[in-house]
DNA sequence: GTGAAAACAAGAGCAGTGCTCACAAAAATG
DNA sequence: CATTTTTGTGAGCACTGCTCTTGTTTTCAC
């Protein structure tokens, strides 16, 4: 059981999300294909349990560069941000199943993913949250639409977050910057071989994104 | 042949870029599947086809939403990111094939997507370069390092673009950041229902964004 | 210890996939 | 009209997810 998602995730690793084929785990396991099904109910079973091994082991890295790192919020921010590039090139797989397209028929099942599934968000969240109330982010009006209001005191409920609504916007700029730079790098759609240097862009970006976004 | 690159469209807008079948577009055209190879030499190569397609058509889209829009740059940024988030929702399979995880085993022939593949950012470059000259472009002096400095010095003779270092990062964060949040919501990893208006979260967001990257 | 119950594995089989290849019908060209 | 070129056929290979019936272990209560 535990063996199918080690092995799962090693042919996650060399094929990709798509490819990942249950004939090829079992064979590997050295036993009969319908064998796994006692474990697994289907195949979109097994790719549930692999997101959930990915999103769980990103956040204990994004968690654990945070804590890692000093007070200054800025630099909380930035560490977060490499620790998910530094994840995502190491595993580019693993990072394309949970944040690429979602798979072909899949439906992830909410209660078992969401939890996992925001320790990212979460962890931006706390470091806005703490650079607002040390003052140290700064907020820029924004025009928002009153449905989008709702939607924002839904969010600030739910996490209990301290942050107005423009705050809570440039959060998610922060959180689909940062994803969409990643993406970008491991999806290889900067075009072929346009930077030598990826992680030092990523470095200049997101310095140029917590800034742009309020954080000193 | 243009049928099959017709067909295939509409496959792939139901079922997706993963689960789209040769078979299965052969059977729609009428025609047993062996000879579907007779114009196409592979599966991989009509994906290559309705790559091209869908940049294609998005960059139809984006070129005519800026010029649609006034001679503001930061208006013509936010007509180009609304154009790209439009066509993505109304076609989100064709914009999982073209901005989500590469299909398994599949290598992007460069010469072949390469062209239509950069009109999205070629545009977006050219209201930076707008800005930058009708002085409506702020720079924010980032920390750049010299490995970046090569690769952007690259990009500038490439494009001639006469924006600076910063300024090309920022351009950069821009590019990404539409992306990022675009896939974010089409992809749904959002979480489940967490923006009941996604459409004004976008607007937030990119306005957020245009000011963020110095655009005014 | 023995016998029932639960857990595990095997193997055949179904319907689908991409792709190849020898062959036949149709269309264009001389 | 004859010949070449193009287009389509159908069988077949190796693979996929998944189901179902059969058989083998292991576990556990008595």
């Amino acid at each position: 059981m535990r063996d199918i998602v080690r092995i799962g995730r090693e042919h996650l690793a060399a094929v990709g999300p798509a490819a990942l084929s249950l004939r090829a785990i079992a064979r590997d396991l050295g036993v009969v294909s319908s064998a796994v099904y006692r474990y697994v109910t289907s195949r979109d079973e097994l790719l549930t349990l692999l997101i959930v091994d990915a999103y769980d082991e990103l956040g204990d890295a994004v968690e654990a560069a945070v804590a890692a790192a000093g007070e200054d919020p800025r630099g909380r921010f930035l560490a977060a941000a490499r620790a998910v590039r530094t994840w995502a090139v190491a595993e580019p797989s693993r990072y394309a199943l949970v944040f690429g397209t979602p798979v072909p028929g899949y439906r992830a099942p909410g209660d078992r993913t969401t939890g996992p599934g925001t320790r990212v968000i979460v962890a931006l969240l706390r470091i806005f949250d703490e650079a607002a109330r040390a003052g140290q982010l700064v907020s820029t009006a924004l025009d928002i639409a009153p449905e989008l209001r709702a939607d924002l005191a839904r969010i600030r409920e739910e996490y209990g977050s301290p942050l107005d609504d423009s705050q809570l916007v440039a959060a998610t700029v922060a959180w689909t910057g940062i994803f969409g730079a990643v993406s970008f790098e491991v999806f290889g759609q900067y075009g072929t071989d346009t930077f030598a240097a990826p992680s030092a862009l990523f470095e200049a970006q997101m310095e140029a994104l917590s800034a742009a976004v309020g954080l000193s």
